[in-house]
RNA sequence: GGGCCACUAGCUCAAUUGGCAGAGCAAGCGACUCUUAAUCGCUAGGUUCAAGGUUCGAGUCCUUGGUGGCCCA
């Protein structure tokens, strides 16, 4: 039956329980068990305690004079008996106005049918709200897969593991805060809507002000703010939030993402690794119950410790190029399009490098790994390494071949800090769109003074992919961002 | 950005070599007081993603476009 004809019947249906003197959608109805809660309270024999429900009903067996109906709430399902000897042919007949998919209340006491289901066997009935569309199938669920996305509140009202996903991804950010909150972190809030979109290489969101006439960009990070509250005086500081980067949109990006970033005084990069192993085994152990997860065919170990694997070593082992040994970009180049990796001409010697540790090292990176010590052509925001020149004090973690995590011992030497700002801006003039943007006040902040930092941001949409064992971040945002419809 | 694949009833899916567009669920009518993917009988439901083309004839073949998926850059 055509769509229309489905939601005009369910209008007249609508009608029709208005005509008995019925309200379809009453201000509030009083509950005294959740689902899960009354089925738990019921006896294996006889009958046992009264409990009112209400929930959406998700399926409706009519045999005569007895009707099962299938109810779920937020908490699990229960199942309700009403039958004509109990209700009365009037109230009885009033059913046949109800729908798959509407919500309803019921009075009753508790029992077990013989098969052991427990069940209200209702003495009366109220409807909560009539719902004029059709759910999806009630046995395969929704399975479109734009379909699941674009309309997510059918993807939830179906699929058992669509809200398994959204529920990992609320007690994972629980168990987030809970555990910096532990640690003496504090967690602020900075600004989304910013004069200079700093502190990672990404292009930005550009907005406007009418008010002031001006420009704002969407934060593609969180670093410079809150390394301007170390430097205030808050020796741990943590925000959690939503941050925008103008690029493309696929199953391994969404352009509004959940990133947590963290800073801790006196602490160096050393520190966030321990972090990060904590926090991550933590969040295994507290959602799934295990620091094991099966993602596709393959088991992923969360417990600590990971190891931990210099990137130049890494680069070498894997193709051959030791960049160290390269010291002139030419080399460098050649070095890298021989190992087949597709090169261009302005592409300076951190991006050259960040170009082999994606095509060959990367996908071999499944179990928990630190990839340490990058090129400081590649992290103008982090401190140099003493002993090795060209090399900073960063990380990056992988699992299961995507970068979950990036942290530094922050750079707080404000000439060098100035000095790396300005060879970004050569590349920028060269064409690099996602080179570093100068932050004039942020150098202002760090001539004040940064004590010794250790900083990491921590993707949680890639981390809860992981948790989840699933491969597209569409899987774990509740609405991604999509293409229009043009109909 | 490139390659491959998908798009058919509200939902889940069929349709042989190019030959009358089907089923299950959901819906309507009827039977049925322990069913639970209830069961049984009957009925209705289609711009086959869009536009164009080839053909006596297109869901199927061709072109362009749209959306999504997978892989690659």
């Amino acid at each position: 039956m055509a769509e229309d004809d489905l939601i005009a019947l369910r209008k007249e249906k609508l009608e029709r329980l208005r005509a008995r003197g019925i309200d379809p959608y009453p201000h509030r109805f009083s509950r005294s068990h959740t689902a899960a809660e009354a089925a738990a309270l019921a006896p294996e024999d006889g009958t046992g305690p009264e409990a009112t429900v209400a929930g959406r009903i998700t399926g409706k067996r009519k045999m005569g004079k007895r009707t099962f109906l299938d109810l779920r709430d937020g908490s699990g399902q229960i199942q309700i008996s009403l039958t004509q000897d109990v209700l009365g042919e009037d109230a009885y007949a009033m059913l046949k106005e109800l729908d798959l998919a509407d919500f309803i209340g019921v009075q009753g006491s508790l029992f077990r049918t013989k098969t052991g289901e427990a069940t209200v066997a209702a003495d009366n009935l109220t409807v909560l709200a009539k719902a004029l569309r059709p759910p999806p199938e009630k046995y395969h669920g929704l399975q479109d897969v734009e379909s699941r996305y674009r309309y997510r509140y059918l993807d939830l009202m179906a699929n058992e593991e669509a809200r398994r996903i959204f529920e990992l991804r609320s007690k994972t950010i629980s168990t987030v805060r809970r555990y910096l909150d532990d640690q003496g972190y504090l967690e602020v809030e900075t600004p989304i809507l910013v004069g200079t979109a700093g502190g990672a290489a990404a292009k930005p969101f550009v907005t406007h002000h009418n008010a002031l006439d001006r420009d704002f960009f969407l934060r593609v990070s969180l670093e410079l703010h809150l390394k301007r509250l170390v430097i205030g005086g808050f020796d741990r500081v943590y925000e959690l939030g939503r941050i925008f980067r103008n690029e493309g949109v696929s199953t391994k990006y969404n352009p509004e993402f959940t990133l947590i970033e963290l800073y801790e005084a006196y602490a160096d990069y050393d520190r966030m690794m321990e972090i990060l192993e904590g926090l991550v085994a933590t969040i295994a152990r507290d959602v799934l119950g295990s620091t094991k997860v099966q993602v596709g065919d393959q088991t992923i170990d969360l417990s600590p410790p990971w190891p931990r694997l210099p990137l130049r070593e890494a680069i070498r082992e894997r193709c051959g190029v030791d960049f160290m040994a390269l010291s002139d970009v030419e080399s460098l180049r050649k070095a890298t399009a021989d190992t087949g990796v597709h090169v261009e001409a302005e592409w300076g010697r951190g991006k050259l490098i960040d170009e082999l540790l994606t095509a060959h090292v990367e996908p071999h990176l499944q179990q928990p790994t630190f990839m340490t010590d990058y090129p400081v052509e590649l992290s103008p925001l982090a401190k140099r390494k003493a002993d090795e020149a060209g090399l900073v004090e960063r990380f990056e973690a992988f699992i299961c071949g995507r970068e979950v995590a990036n942290a530094f011992t922050e750079l707080n030497d404000p000439i060098d800090q100035r000095e790396r700002f300005e060879e970004q801006a050569r590349l920028r003039a060269a064409g690099d769109e996602e080179a570093e943007v100068a932050d004039e006040d942020f150098l202002v902040a760090l001539e004040h003074g940064m004590p010794p930092t250790g900083g990491m941001g921590i993707g949680i949409d890639r981390l809860l992919m992981v948790i989840a064992g699933v491969s597209s971040i569409r899987e774990v945002i509740l609405f991604p961002a999509l293409r229009d419809l043009n109909d």
